[in-house]
DNA sequence: ACCTGAACACCGTTCAAGT
DNA sequence: ACCTGAACACCGTTCAAGT
């Protein structure tokens, strides 16, 4: 079946079916995709360069569905907006994050969250040459928090004897809910600090 | 040459190995580590149980060298030091942490380092439902800031123009200095929220 | 006990051939 | 323009065969 007249394929398509593949659990790769699209690996490359650039497309839609508005209001209420809707775009789509790790943002939706974040950020009184350091404490975080979700249940399995830690995970929340909470618990301190460091610079003024 | 007298391989050859071949930043695999040993990659098989077992064996080597002084003091000096410590730990071995992300630790001595670290922070008055949590906001803080570092020089590449990303990424500093600067500012504001956390409890007395 | 070599079921990518 | 099929150089893992 060469060269349909109406094409099989698009990138649309191929995002679609990509994210599909990769909330499911199954592991991805480009054979494995061209399978659920019921098409030969070969003939993706009409449409994409690879699978660097079907990652890129599945970064897309997911900050396309999550990330399109851009919070307003006071900059704490921006940064915090920002956070859990970067939050939720993990919790629901965890396995995409060891794929999208690492790599270069080019995507708008996710440049434009980060911008708004930098324009609240300086807004407030945050020097010129601090904002991109915040914006890169606040993006570890919220990737931290992320791999968090997309990590085993048990993080940490002492084999040994502990001081602390074994009693502590044996009463400990587990999956979700702890981390849920972790995170909630986290922005509150890291918003915390960010009003106290903004405090004191404004003492300088 | 089958059976040598004196064997080629063990599990601690494999692990130097291994790390070296991550550290020098070629491709990581069972077959590339084997072609690095002068060996047939079956051969592994007779030592370790496969790839993971061996992504184990790196975080083992990584972690028995900076990670074996458990840090003693005040319960800010202890989460610092740990803190730090894991920092020097992923910026001198950056290309390990894609490997290691998100699997379930074993290690003796990792686990050692945070069980260090939540005996620290119950000792100075945090709640027992707490410092689990604690730990896993530092826990996700480290790890975020570890894949900064394995990330390429530029984080966000905008595409079309910004109200403020572009121009502050125009005037920033670039890879390890920014990442430095950013982990020693993202640990101030940690270490100065749970302070704060710290004597909002002890008022509650 | 510890290595090799063949084999298997996978990868991601390229490219000539077909319409 | 857009698909197939063959081909290539890789993966990780198993297992019989050799000493």
């Amino acid at each position: 079946m060469p060269r349909p007249k109406v094409p099989l394929l698009s990138a649309d398509r191929i995002a679609d079916a990509a994210l599909e593949l990769v909330d499911s659990g199954r592991p991805f790769g480009v054979n494995a995709l061209a399978r659920a699209l019921g098409v030969t690996p070969s003939s993706l490359y009409n449409h994409v360069s690879g699978r660097d650039e079907i990652i890129e497309l599945i970064r897309g839609r997911i900050a396309a569905q999550y990330l399109p508005d851009l919070p307003e209001g006071t900059w704490d209420d921006v940064v915090a907006s920002t956070m859990r809707a970067q939050r939720r775009m993990y919790a629901e789509h965890p396995n995409a994050i060891p794929l999208i790790v690492g790599k270069t943002i080019t995507d708008p939706f996710t440049i434009a969250s980060y911008d708004n974040l930098a324009t609240g950020l300086l807004g407030a009184g945050f020097p010129e040459g601090e904002v991109l350091t915040v914006v890169a404490i606040l993006d570890s975080f919220a990737l931290g928090f992320g791999l968090d979700l997309a990590s085993p249940d048990d993080i940490w399995q002492p084999q040994g004897p502990t001081q602390t830690l074994g009693r502590l995970l044996a009463g400990a929340e587990r999956g979700a809910a702890r981390s849920d909470r972790a995170f909630e618990e986290g922005l509150e301190l890291l918003l915390d600090s960010l009003r106290l460091r903004l405090s004191r610079l404004r003492e300088d003024d």
